[in-house]
Formats: C-alpha cells, sequence, structure tokens
DNA sequence: CGTCTATTTGAATGTACTCAAAAGCGGTGG
DNA sequence: CCACCGCTTTTGAGTACATTCAAATAGACG
C-alpha cells in the first residue's frame, strides 16, 4: 500500500524506510468520491495530494463558467496547485474527483516540519515545483505549435492510462478542443489502420 | 542605472542598500547585439539575466526547426531558463535578443552566495520561480481556451510595450498563431475603430 | 426501466492555414 | 543620394480544420 508513495519519492530524493516512517506520521489518508472536490479556487491549497488509487483534475473557470483542464492526475501522481500551496496565496484552480480516489495528504504545516527534520526534503519540495514549471513550458509548446490530432497522439503515446480512465469530455478540454471535435479526430485516426504515428 | 534592478527586487522582497550593493557586486554587465544568444538549447544555463534596455525572447525549435516563442522580456524583467538554471540540467530553450540589450547578469554559483549571505534572499528565488509558475499556467489556460484575437488583444491590454517593441513575427508565435493570420487580426480589430475590448 | 450524461454524427459556418505575390522598411554599397 | 537586397508585413484566393447547433445513439446509475 505504502509502498507505492515511497517507491514515486525514492525515484527523485534518497531517504531511509526510518525517515519514510517519520514522514508517514504528518501524512493522511482520504478517499473521496467522483464529482467530490479537492481543492477549490478562491481557497488556498492547504494540501498536497499523491494519488494511491484512482484520479482527479485540476481546471480554471472561464467568464462563461467553462471549464478549462490544466492536469490529470492518476495514480502514483502528485496533484495541488503547488503555487497556492508554496505561497499560501489564494487558488485560482479547483481540483475535483474523477473517480472514486484515494489520496495520501500533507499539510502545508507538515510539509515544512518534514523539510526541517528530512534533510533531503527540501530537495523534494524543489523538485516537485520544478516538475510542475517544466511540464507545463512543454505544454505551451505543445499546445502552440501542434495540432490537435497531433497533440491527441502525443497524449496517447505518452500516457495511455489517461485515455484509457478520464472522460473524453475532459481530454478534449486538456487537449484544448471540443467533445465533438475529439470524437471526429478518434474516428479518423481509426479509419488509418491505428497507425499511432504522425499522419 | 542600478536603481531600476535595485526597485525591481525591492517589489519582491525587503532588501537594504547594504545588502543591495553586496548583490551588485556578484553581478556583471553585458551588452548583446540584435540576434545574440544569451541561451543555447544543449548548453546549461548558467546564469539569470535582468533586462536593463532592450529585450529578448526564449523559443524553443520543433522537429522542422520551427522557432516556437515562450516568453518575451523587455525592460525591467528577468530572463533565463529558470529550469536549467536550478537545477543545472541541460536546457531544451534557446534566448536570442531582439534589440541591442543591456544585461544584468549573475552566475547560478554567484546567486547560491547570495541565498546564504543575504537572509531574504532565498525568497525572492522562490518568488521568481512561483511567477515563472504562475504565468506559464496562466497562458496553458489561454492557449487553449481563447480565441487567437481575444489572446492578441490580451497581449495589448496587459502589454503594449510588447506590441511596440517587438517584432509581429514573433509576436505571432508567441501567441501560437502564424505571422499572416496576426496580421489579418490587427486588421480587422483596426476597422473596429479600436475597440479594444472583446468584440 | 427511465433518467442523465457522454459520445457520436450531420450540416453549415467560421477561423486559421497554405501558397503565392506584392508592398513596405531598413540597411549597405556604389 | 539612389539602387538594391533582405527581411517583415500585408493582401489575395483557395483549402483544411475546428466550431456551432442540433439530433441521435450509447452508457452509466439509480
Amino acid at each position: 500500500m505504502n509502498q507505492k508513495i515511497y517507491q514515486n519519492i525514492l525515484k527523485k530524493i534518497a531517504l531511509t524506510k526510518t525517515e519514510f516512517e517519520h514522514f508517514l506520521t504528518f501524512t493522511k489518508t482520504v478517499v473521496l468520491d467522483k464529482n467530490e472536490h479537492f481543492l477549490n479556487e478562491g481557497k488556498v491549497a492547504n494540501y498536497i495530494a499523491f494519488v494511491v488509487s484512482g484520479g482527479l483534475y485540476s481546471y480554471t473557470l472561464d467568464e462563461k463558467g467553462k471549464k478549462n483542464v490544466l492536469q490529470i492526475a492518476l495514480e502514483n501522481y502528485w496533484i495541488s496547485d503547488l503555487y497556492s500551496f508554496f505561497s499560501q496565496e489564494i487558488s485560482k484552480l479547483n481540483i475535483e474527483v474523477i473517480t472514486k480516489t484515494e489520496l495520501i495528504i500533507i499539510s502545508k504545516d507538515n510539509f515544512d516540519k518534514c523539510c526541517d527534520t528530512i534533510p533531503a526534503f527540501d530537495r523534494f519540495q524543489r523538485l516537485l515545483f520544478q516538475n510542475a514549471y517544466v511540464n507545463t513550458l512543454q505544454r505551451v509548446a505543445e499546445l502552440n505549435s501542434k495540432s490537435a490530432p497531433q497533440r491527441y497522439l502525443d497524449l496517447v503515446n505518452k500516457h495511455p492510462e489517461i485515455i484509457q480512465q478520464v472522460p473524453q469530455l475532459l481530454i478534449a478540454s486538456y487537449l484544448g478542443i471540443k467533445p465533438q471535435s475529439l470524437s471526429r479526430i478518434r474516428k479518423k485516426i481509426c479509419t488509418k489502420n491505428s497507425k499511432a504515428t504522425i499522419n
């Protein structure tokens, strides 16, 4: 069970079993049902979450109330509004559950305590932020250089689990297109003998 | 001259004159001509730069060698590949000069020394990163929710100085459209009696 | 089974794109 | 000072693609 999160952290920093146990005492496990919110815009992100099972997504709402999906986090990923979490400023993001989800969460206060007591933890914090930044920068580059079908194929190749587990409504928003268009793109790709490369 | 950078830092953290003078000893001033490169992909970003005058832009190159503008930094802005700068990993970005530019630059080593010797500097580092992250996240949200004309108008309102000082080629790429399309968008907006709001 | 939501499909529209060419602008050298 | 060159911006015509509106189908859940 907790092996998952231990392995995940080990990929980023060196952490002894003892240190990990120490870290765990600062965490809580919560289960959220479909459509429940992990974070609401206007609030401060007090927690960061590791997804043990299930999935969530973060989004903004535009003036017309339309959702705009920014991030999708399934099993083995971390999610929060890292900006709000670290700065403790008000968040502009919402984070909502896709399917019944088990999370390991840690509060800002406890996270800080981990940084104070576990030598490598500062590095962990930095890496979380850096990864988030790099991924976002990558998305900007792809959003304004690649076509919608290409962005979809990239997603299929990099994160097939997202295609399988997430409603197309959300995937479409994540890709910056309408659900109808995604449906047509999928159809067109299928007729091409599932040649999952560039046209 | 150095007032500019002092004021800029003061907006983020409290810094005494003495501390600022101390910081300055770690910096260098360089002047780069049009088309010179401040950073090349494949290298590590050893410096972060404050733009005293002139301007630069960062971009990635796609498979076909097409530029993809990510960030534009004119007077009073900081620029670097913050990811590469802080992680000291290889950068995937290029940073090039738009017009003859005067920069105040500081190396990673010296930046670290500032963090060690100036109490508030750690915070400055975090804020730089946080701002970059938030701006990038914002761009993702806008790129896949707003129309090209709307994105252009937003830029006009938020950063008119960019419209005035940067070639349309680069602005188009920054907005994720072709130069021809930007030209047509500008034309259409002008005919609307320069009503710089939503259609 | 019925309701609600997600996905698919159709037809018409709109927007950005490509290819191509012309016009504008800045700088260099004769 | 003018002619020329290279680069940016504009304009035109035709095309490709995503969008809208609308409706039908399919799935999920109580």
